[in-house]
DNA sequence: CGCGAGTTTGAGGTCGCTCAACAATGGTGG
DNA sequence: CCACCATTGTTGAGCGACCTCAAACTCGCG
């Protein structure tokens, strides 16, 4: 079961992308790097002049009002390239976090710039993260404008496994696995309230779906995660099939 | 006053850009297309080959849940290229709906993809367009996630405002524009109820900040609207200089 | 063993929702 | 050009999801 819904590629695109991978892993000016849980990476409002690929370990991209509400937008796993806008805007409003201890690669978005304009099969790579992405955010702007907070945990918690299998963090059948954010960062990323996020979670506990304990969660039915997920998933059709051969 | 918070380009990419925009409309594929209002241009989860450029008129991004939701992703304002994503997936799970009649131009998926790959201005037009839109996206998840009604039909109307500017529809001190949406259409994309839209407008307008009649909305106190939105801005420090020259 | 970050729970409040009725608007055909 | 009908907008009443505030509890860690 793959509800994750990843886009189908064109085939013409998917060996130009493995070879922008291969590619840009060859630049001379990458480096790697280790940074420790809890780092800010990136801080909103300042200049930033990398653009990264995440290794191993956890980041979000996160928004934090003059208030002090503070929101999450994006998941950073494994393999994911972030700040890619780096090579065309000369600062961004949101502060990137380092959730857990990480390694990560980076480059100078000038190096990269200029092979993104020196091999399409760069430029493909760099594209295609971003359309991902946007992918991801218009699936997320779905369930924060209409979903309850259990779809929304759902979904949460079904897109992380899906991409973690992805990645190659943990086995496609895998029903556990570390989930590195306290209950005040899944708030601030699924739009609620801490206390709420509380209530959620004890709920999905009771009705026997999926348990946290410590960082890590278990999954103790699938499918009935899948069907809370449901009306938010971008993909209905495969989505029901999976849900329907499995019932 | 500019509150719409574009994003700040590197002087090496802004020229790339310009040649891209000229080539892409050069291209010899290149259809021009009126449509009529209200039309689905794309339909949620059906194939799609043809990458789009908005003359004039208004069309949006919607996502239609199998339990009768739905819910607005993206505007497009005369300017914007959509479905760019079309170069790289053969199906998408978003309608995009057109709102009034209106002219696009469109070009198929395949000559644009080679275009792409021959041309780096070509390719960094189109990755601009989506870097651009996941700026808008970032900007939405915020308000969707943390702020109120009022703050979010608040920025609404700011950020539309500056966009219409941009693309030259209005001009940059115009107080009153058109808003060809329905309140329900308006909810859908605030992520809020109809009823609901329609409280927040009439709070609007009773305290003096902006009316809409019929398809027109007057913005009656620039400064408080900016006010309004300012929590949700993605760059508090120019949107302060902003309100503080003109208080 | 004690501290601090994180979690859990209760009580009460509020923002925005649903349901339902009615009014205005505008597009269409006669 | 008007009558009609469908769509859109407006308003009230009651309700529910989620919030805030506040206090206790747990747990990992020095």
């Amino acid at each position: 079961m793959d509800s994750s819904g990843f886009a189908l590629r064109r085939d013409e695109v998917s060996e130009a992308l493995t070879r922008g991978e291969q590619k840009i892993a060859a630049l001379p000016g990458l480096q790697s790097r280790a940074v420790k849980g809890g780092t800010t990476l990136i801080s909103g409002g300042k200049g930033h002049d990398y653009v990264y690929r995440l290794q191993s370990g956890w980041a979000g991209r996160v928004r934090n009002l003059p208030d002090g509400r503070s929101q999450y937008i994006l998941i950073f796993l494994p393999g994911d390239l972030f700040a890619v806008k780096s090579m065309f805007v000369s600062s961004h409003p949101d502060s990137v976090q380092v959730m857990t201890d990480s390694v990560l690669e980076q480059i100078h978005h000038e190096e990269l710039r200029q092979a993104f304009e020196a091999d399409s099969d760069i430029a493909s790579r760099c594209i295609w993260q971003v359309i991902e992405e946007e992918r991801r955010l218009h699936n997320w702007i779905v369930s924060l404008g209409r979903g309850t907070s259990e779809e929304r945990l759902a979904f949460f918690l079904n897109e992380i496994r899906g991409r973690l299998v992805l990645s190659g963090s943990i086995e496609p059948d895998a029903w556990t696995f570390e989930l590195p954010m306290t209950q005040m960062q899944m708030g601030n990323y699924l739009g609620i309230s801490t206390v709420h996020v509380n209530r959620t979670l004890k709920w999905l506990h009771e009705t026997g779906v999926a348990t946290k304990r410590g960082r890590r969660i278990f999954i103790r039915d699938m499918k009935a995660l899948a069907a809370l997920a449901y009306p938010l998933v971008d993909n209905h059709e495969r989505a029901a099939a999976d849900l329907s051969v499995q019932a």
